[in-house]
RNA sequence: GCUCCUGUAGUGUAGUGGCCUAUCAUGCAGCCCUGUCACGGCUGCGACCCGGGUUCAAAUCCCGGCAGGGGCGCCA
């Protein structure tokens, strides 16, 4: 899919060729022999010829089978074979004689094919299947969940998926370029960690554990280790019965922390790497985009664009967003949430990314930094926490975090916790801390926003919701 | 936890008490045509979530179950 300039797909025992490969070198291929794989996607063509439309992972190319090119045997059984049946064609590569056109539409450009003079079937398949993967026919979210392998192969769900791996691909290349290594924090956690939010309970050997809601605290102790600026990209885990288009109660979180490093100075690095996602996909990643487009205008929904956000996002800080809101008529208090339809009023001065940073203390968890000249008018405490929002939807929760032992301590206390669960990572402050700051960002939600996905289930693979652990 | 909605061929649908031995599309099977390409033509296959009730009559109305979806709440 457009990245055979840059990608060495080396022969393998099945195929010499991508077919790809075929499609953006085809000019100097013709005449060769190749042995190529893929799904047939389309059989067409009965009596002495038969055309099969090939799919692998990198594009579609049609097989032209005639008779006397191959064995009668063979044509019979290319023309027999059921749709999704995997072949291997090894033949010669021509051009494609041009299709008719309407009178007066432009010529199509030229394009490639196969002739077949030896086909054989990898692998029959069954009908009829649950979900075509050409047929234009909606199908629902459920059938195409149970059977998402099959959902995958449709374009505009592959290629969804297929952004998803750029976007961390990019993400990833841009925070090295800023000194970030990536590290890997334990999922399987002893204790009810950070409190807030409630945590799914399993056995580890004889104890109680849980799965890991977050690698905050494990991220920090790494900047406390020395290791500087670090990333992670792994899975969250949250037993929270929610049932909306955004929530998962496995997601994949993208984390940051950095040591030496305040709340805004995260934050430029955020939008710093959001800005790069963006260009990179824009500079590289179209032939995605389309097909994702091509979907989106045969539902008839507008296609997306992808426009490189400038920077530095809007800060809207807690403060002024509550004053926002409530000059619209809304009715909200200084300490309250600001929920999905309060972001709505925000969003309608701004409708893209925007920061809210500087969160009452009370609002955020114990890790978060705050200064105790820093008040709001009416004398609430502030923290050094803030948001990512895209429009009503929130993308990340970050901060400057607390490196004060003492105050750690004191924190703790005033949410109810126990200092004493906590040794392990109070500690990891009491022997010189780094002022730190860091972030967490959705990956799923992000890639809704890119691709304009109304429901994070079109953005995970197989995700895990309040009614679904298959497959 | 609260609330609203929906279960009809493999898939997506039409259907609001009798016109339903149930519509259309897609699919699948067979035949015909064809260097096809949104191929075309003909024929066929295939379904009312489960259990009870109301009624002369139920896909349709009622009750229960099961399954699914939307929204809210909850949610670093």
């Amino acid at each position: 899919m457009g990245d055979s300039d840059e990608v060495n797909w080396h022969p393998t025992n099945y195929r010499t060729n991508t077919l790809g490969e075929i499609n953006s070198n085809g000019e100097d291929l013709v005449g060769s022999e190749v042995t190529l794989c893929g799904f047939a996607e389309i059989i067409r063509g009965k009596g002495a010829v038969c055309f099969i439309k090939l799919r692998d992972g990198t594009g579609t190319l049609q097989a032209f089978i005639k008779k006397g090119n191959v064995t009668d045997e063979e044509l019979e059984i290319c023309q027999t074979a059921s749709r999704e049946s995997t072949l291997q064609v090894i033949g010669t590569i021509a051009e494609k004689r041009p299709p008719r056109v309407p009178e007066g539409a432009p010529t199509p450009p030229t394009e490639y094919e196969i002739v077949a003079n030896k086909v054989k079937i990898l692998s029959l398949a069954q009908t009829p299947m649950p979900l075509g993967v050409t047929d234009k026919v909606d199908v629902g979210m459920d059938v195409r969940l149970d059977n998402r392998f099959l959902d995958l192969r449709r374009a505009h769900v592959n290629a969804m998926f297929k952004l998803r791996s750029r976007i961390l691909q990019y993400g990833r290349e841009h925070l090295i370029s800023e000194g970030f290594g990536e590290i890997n924090s334990p999922k399987i956690i002893a204790a009810a960690a950070e409190g807030g939010t409630n945590l799914f309970p399993i056995k580890y050997f004889d104890r109680d554990a849980y799965l890991s809601q977050s690698p905050q605290l494990y991220k920090q102790l790494a900047v406390m280790g020395n290791l500087e600026r670090v990333f992670e990209i792994g899975p969250a885990f949250r037993a929270e019965k929610h049932d909306t288009y955004r929530h998962l109660n496995e997601f994949i979180s993208f984390d940051i922390e950095m040591a030496w490093a305040s709340d805004e100075d995260v934050m430029c690095v955020q939008e710093r790497m959001i800005s790069h996602i963006w260009s990179k996909i824009k500079e590289n990643d179209q032939n995605l985009i389309d097909a994702v487009n091509e979907f989106r205008i045969s539902e008839g929904k507008d296609p997306i664009e992808v426009n490189v956000p400038s920077i530095p996002f809007p800060r809207v800080s807690y403060c002024d967003a509550i004053e926002l809101i409530k000059n619209s008529g809304t009715e909200i208090e200084w300490g309250d949430d600001i929920e999905a339809h309060h972001a709505d009023i925000i969003a309608e001065k701004y409708s893209e990314f925007y920061f809210i940073p500087k969160w009452p203390m009370s609002m955020k968890p114990f890790y978060i930094f705050h200064d105790k000249n820093e008040v709001s008018k009416t004398g609430g405490q502030l923290s050094r926490g803030f948001d990512l929002n895209f429009g009503r939807d929130e993308m990340t929760s970050g901060g400057q975090r607390e490196h004060r032992a003492n105050v750690l301590t004191q924190n703790l206390i005033d949410v109810d916790l126990n200092p004493d669960d906590f040794d392990f990572y109070v500690d990891g402050f009491r022997y010189g801390a780094p002022p730190h700051a860091g972030w967490g960002l959705g990956v799923a939600r992000l890639l809704m926003v890119l691709t304009g996905a109304g429901n994070v289930r079109e953005t995970v693979l197989f995700p895990r919701d309040r009614k679904r652990c298959t497959p």
